[in-house]
DNA sequence: ATTATTATTTCAAACGTTTACGAAAAAGGA
DNA sequence: TCCTTTTTCGTAAACGTTTGAAATAATAAT
């Protein structure tokens, strides 16, 4: 049985309430008897209840992060940002990988409610869980990140994800290529669907004809932009440069294409977007676009908590991606 | 305001106990005034609220994961074993990143108290962390994972790391080396120790002579195995093989090497050992021995659960590690 | 019909806090 | 000295559940 706050007023003499306001530095109380009190607490090795706390000040400084795949290694890097910043607040962070499953994204919601988190932070899968999940939070505070949810009111923290793919695209023209296909996953969400747009507009101005393959599926993985790319060595359409729409998919080509002898760039141009930490390695060397991981948990967090603390409204944020050139891409 | 199980009790009539009773399936109730009440409570939209239920359970189904670098790809994989088992067995996961501080362990810890979780899972920073943690956990089970701690009847899932380096060095002995370096981290953890004894031990049965080289700090990033590297060819003492503590760290070697001038495999041959994802990349390559990160996550999880639920007591496994030959060490 | 048994429900306490309100004690002002 | 103000503390209710024990209703047994 652990030491409660009734423990420490018998032997110190004094109601409970007494100790409460002692060990809560509230100011209504005698210097003397906080010392002695937290003096003894301490002695009788006394750990506060949060739970009790909790259902009384009806808060839990508790927040969920909830993430599709957390091997994926762009979400660990936002997960690293939310946890770094609910730490240093005072909160703690429920880790719920969805595992790219809607029905799991709403089971989940609806534990979080029982638990009474103070606020969640997701990753939706698509923009109809946005939906499920703007109709069924009740009035917990919810932050989206890597989709916009446009209903007025919706916090999100994303790139900006037409320009990440008017970036691509716009390196891969200037580096002279005309015949530039974009590979792709699920297309119910806003990151892709703004990325193909940034990419379709970067073409239009150039009077060039978008080319869009898209993966079965919408599992990020490696064999997604794998199997992709050959189809269309199969189909005997392989372009000289290709965007893909995140650097998992990029790796996935570049494993393809040169297994089936091209070589990257020399054959073919490959440009990512993420910048995940391995495509850095001299090894691989992707170019990609980059968004600020870290930066996104962070961000996500610190409107979060804002909210929840009642000190600022929903707010949308839309941070910079920018390119970083490494050598996957060659003029043509 | 949240509805409450008095909220329903008021309208269906009845006293909240009942209520309480209905909604929780128990025995001792008429099938239709379930039934009833179940409906009433949904019309309602009520919530049970999870806070209070624990704070007279005594339990709150939550677990913590403290591990010190969600960012080293590694983590990711065991968390996704833990969140894995632990959702579905109803237990929501905390996700505890360290920072490879062990200040913030103690105070992840202490945190964790408060907030009554059932359970902690930790991969301690270093051995000492470990003491703490034992003489500090009060009575909620821990499990280690990473490390061993043999302090008699603490549960720890861990690979045979000695066997891992013994694995390792064997192979390289196998393909003709001779002059074998091992490159490693932070000394004050099992798994460092061991896998460097099993690295001496297979050098000492063909009485070769060990050369240990070790990175200043443990911060496991490329950058670590890159430095050591550095020194190595700055004294001129240059291996032909090397072991690798980890993948990251054999990753960073393998930039240094290649950056002047080693071929990997041709001049120098690289083993590491975890299996990280990106080390399969065609380009990389990385012969290493394997760890099964999912498993040792969910075991962890299956055994926490099992102490928790005072099905089982404490338990130690110790998983195989296994060889993966791809394409970084030749024959010499 | 009466009693014993069982099924169903209510009462009330408990879980460990916080906090509004009021009381007592101390201090200050005249 | 008496009254007012301030400081310090205690009382008790509240947070939303679960659960043992007692009470009632329904059913079975005699």
């Amino acid at each position: 049985m652990p030491v409660t706050i009734k423990d420490i007023a018998k032997v110190a003499g004094v109601s409970y309430a007494t100790v409460s306001r002692a060990l809560n530095d509230l100011p209504e109380i005698n210097e003397n008897t906080r010392k002695r009190i937290k003096e003894i607490a301490k002695q009788m090795g006394y750990t506060p209840n949060a739970v009790a706390r909790g259902l009384v000040k009806k808060n839990t400084n508790m927040i969920a992060l909830l993430i599709p795949d957390i091997s994926n290694p762009f979400y660990p890097e936002v997960a690293r940002g939310v946890e770094d910043f609910a730490r240093e607040n005072g909160y703690c962070v429920f880790l719920c990988n969805t595992n790219w499953d809607e029905k799991n994204e709403e089971n989940y919601l609806n534990i979080l409610k029982e638990r009474r988190v103070d606020g969640i932070i997701i990753a939706p899968v698509s923009i109809d869980t946005c939906d499920y999940v703007s109709k069924n939070k009740d009035d917990i505070p919810v932050v989206y990140i890597g989709n916009r949810v446009d209903d007025g009111n919706a916090s999100y923290v994303v790139i900006d994800d037409f320009k990440a793919g008017y970036i691509a695209t716009e390196y891969l023209l200037k580096l002279g290529h005309k015949n530039i296909a974009f590979i792709g996953g699920y297309d119910r969400s806003t990151s892709h669907i703004d990325r193909i747009n940034g990419y379709k507009h970067a073409l239009m101005e150039n009077r060039l004809e978008p080319d869009i393959n898209s993966i079965k599926g919408y599992s990020f993985r490696k064999e997604s932009g794998y199997g992709t790319f050959l189809e269309m060595v199969k189909n005997r359409r392989v372009p000289t440069a290709i965007v893909a729409e995140n650097d998992i998919i990029a790796l996935g080509i570049m494993e393809a294409a040169e297994k089936h002898g091209y070589d990257v760039p020399k054959d073919i141009s490959i440009i990512g977007i993420d910048d995940i930490e391995y495509g850095s390695l001299s090894k691989i060397n992707l170019t990609t676009v980059a968004q600020p991981k870290f930066e996104i948990g962070q961000k996500a967090a610190g409107i979060l908590l804002d909210i929840i603390s009642g000190n600022a409204e929903a707010k949308q944020v839309i941070l910079e991606p920018f390119l970083i050139v490494r050598g996957t891409c060659s003029r043509i």
